[in-house]
Formats: C-alpha cells, structure tokens, sequence
DNA sequence: GGGAAGGTTGTTATAACATAACAGCGCCAT
DNA sequence: ATGGCGCTGTTATGTTATAACAACCTTCCC
C-alpha cells in the first residue's frame, strides 16, 4: 500500500457533458457489438436517459419517460431494460436510492463506489477500496462476490451554500 | 496507515448467541439509561427479534411476530420501532437487502460494514474501511456524512458446502 | 418449407416495501 | 387543569419490484 493515487470521482466535477454521453454511448455500443450483446432500442434509450443526468433515476421514472415516447408503458420493460444495463456494467444500482445511475467507466472492468449529494442528488463514481474490508472478510473465512459502497454527503457545490 | 489490525467479521464466526443476545440487550438498556432514552416494549422487543438471528429481517416479518404477540399488526408500528433503533445505532439497515440487523457493536461509535451471506443470509458486521474512498472525496470536495458498505458473497460455511 | 429454440417485448396481476396524516392516550411541567 | 410532548393505534395510500404467461421474431436445423 500507499503510493497509490486515488483519482477524482467521476461525475461530480465539471466536464464537457455532452461528450461524457457521446463518449460513453460510443464505448457501450463497442462493446455490445464486439461482445454479441443485443442493445435493443427500449435498452439504448433507457441508457440515454440514464446518461442524461449524472442522478439516480428510479425505474418508474425512466417508465415514463419510456411511456412518453411510446417506447413502453409497464414495470417490466423498464425493470428488464435497467437489468440488462446493469448486468453488463452499462449503468449501476444505487441501493441507497432505489434508482439507477449510468456507469461512468464503462468497458473498464471496475467494481463502483458513489458519492451521492444528499443534497442535489448528484452522484460521482469513483472506483473501489475495500482493503481492511477484505482482510476482515479474510479472516472470517468469508468470500466477497460484490461489494457495495455508497458514501452520502455534500458535494463540493453544496458544501458551499450550506 | 499500516500497521492497523483488522479484526474478524462479528456474528459469522461460532459464538456463544445466548450471551451474544444478553450482552446486546444489556448494553441496549444502559445506554438508554444514561442518554434518557425511551426503550419501549414494543422497541425493546423489536431489538429482541432483530437480535435472535445474524440474518436480516424485513420490516414485515418483525411486524408479523409482533402481530403475533398482540404488540402492534400495522406497518407503521414496525417502521417507527426499526427508525428508533436504526436512529441510535442498536440496529442497522441493510440496503441490499430491504432489510434490518440489530448492531453487532451497540454503545461503540462506529460505521458499519457487512459481509452478507448470498446462501444463508448470515450477515457479519465489520467495522469500516473507507480510506480510499475518503481521498476521493476530498479531491473532489465531497464530505462525506454516511458510508453504506455491504459485501455479497459467501461466508465460511456456504463456501464449504459449493 | 416446417418447426423447434432462444431471446425480446407486451400485458396482467400482484407482491413487497414504505410513509403520510390524523386520532387518542399517558405523562409531566407549568 | 391544561397544554405540550412523545408514543401508539389506525386508515389510507404511495412506491418499488417481480411472477407468470402470451405474442412475436430470428436463427438454425431437418
Ligand atoms: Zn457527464
Ligand atoms: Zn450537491
Ligand atoms: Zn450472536
Ligand atoms: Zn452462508
């Protein structure tokens, strides 16, 4: 340990947002394609939504979104949409939140933690660190699958105006 | 940093749950005590169900045991009970899981981290490891209030059994 | 072509989780 | 005694998530 750099979190600062869409568009539709991944349109679409705001969307917000567009107007079809998104890595649940937030490293293989704005609800993803966590699990005898880490606080916006 | 011990998960390894339960319950009360908390039947009995198993329950199935008991059958009795102990740290919620475990460390400040079982649902409670995150954070002039950290995967004896 | 298999969408219905809002009651301090 | 406060009781509703099955399409094989 200690000489490595720990990187700002994704999302939270400010940046060419509609190049952070393109970009990771460009990367996901790659990646469907050199992997035989089927991104349909309902999946496509709801990705853009996600992409749109670097928030947690629940699922019956981005129904509706759906619904307006004709796109579909039931819980599945959206649920099944953010799970293929999710499955792949394309976006993440946030538990705290009950929503979805679009990846902000997709293609690299990561393991997210989020920092989420109580706030304004905007959310930075930055990437995983969970040493003591795994030593403790280590003795434990214990075999970490998935980790989910989630910080909530104030963003360096809204640490200003409070 | 470096030389920090981490230390075994709480509630995996084989214990003596009788006095795991007696020692929670005792801490519990003194606490409520000397802080002029109300520890209400209908609280305390809440921590008791939460405290005879390390698994996480959901706020229904505590409400169907006090429904059970004559302690109360709407949602709102179970909810309020679950907040009263979450708000002072006798029990946590499990994010994953919709669920509720009582605190393995009751009376010592803490964040918790959790080792969720996928198979038997045990749930060891670690304390937490947020190092890099934290960096992070600060890069990004996030401060943190809250971390969420839960770890899926298999304890001890469900990697034995696969 | 016929037809089975696999994957996606469409739809109904319901399950599971959570809270708003207000009424009533006991306690206790003014 | 009465007004405030904290807790419980209750109704009603809001929010999140999934089970189950039908319909449709493409692919692939016979
Ligand atoms: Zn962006
Ligand atoms: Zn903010
Ligand atoms: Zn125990
Ligand atoms: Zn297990």
């Amino acid at each position: 340990m200690s000489e490595r750099k720990a990187e700002q979190a994704a999302g939270l600062a400010r940046h060419d947002h509609s190049a952070c869409i393109a970009d990771a568009l460009d990367v996901v539709e790659r990646t469907c394609a050199t992997e035989g991944l089927n991104l349909t349109p309902v999946r496509r679409r709801v990705l853009e939504i996600l992409l749109e705001t670097h928030t947690a969307l629940g699922a019956y917000d981005v129904l509706e979104r759906l619904a307006a567009e004709g796109l579909g107007s039931k819980p599945p079809i959206a649920y099944r949409a953010l799970g293929f998104l999710v499955d792949h890595g394309f976006a993440h649940r946030i538990e705290g939140r009950n929503g979805f937030v679009a990846c902000a490293h997709p293609g690299e293989r990561h393991e997210p933690a989020f920092l989420i704005c109580r706030t304004c609800g905007r959310i930075g993803e930055a990437r995983i660190e969970t040493a003591e966590l795994d030593r403790s699990a280590d003795l434990s005898g214990f075999e970490v699958e998935r980790t989910v880490l989630e910080a909530e606080g104030l963003c360096h916006r809204c640490v200003k105006v409070s």
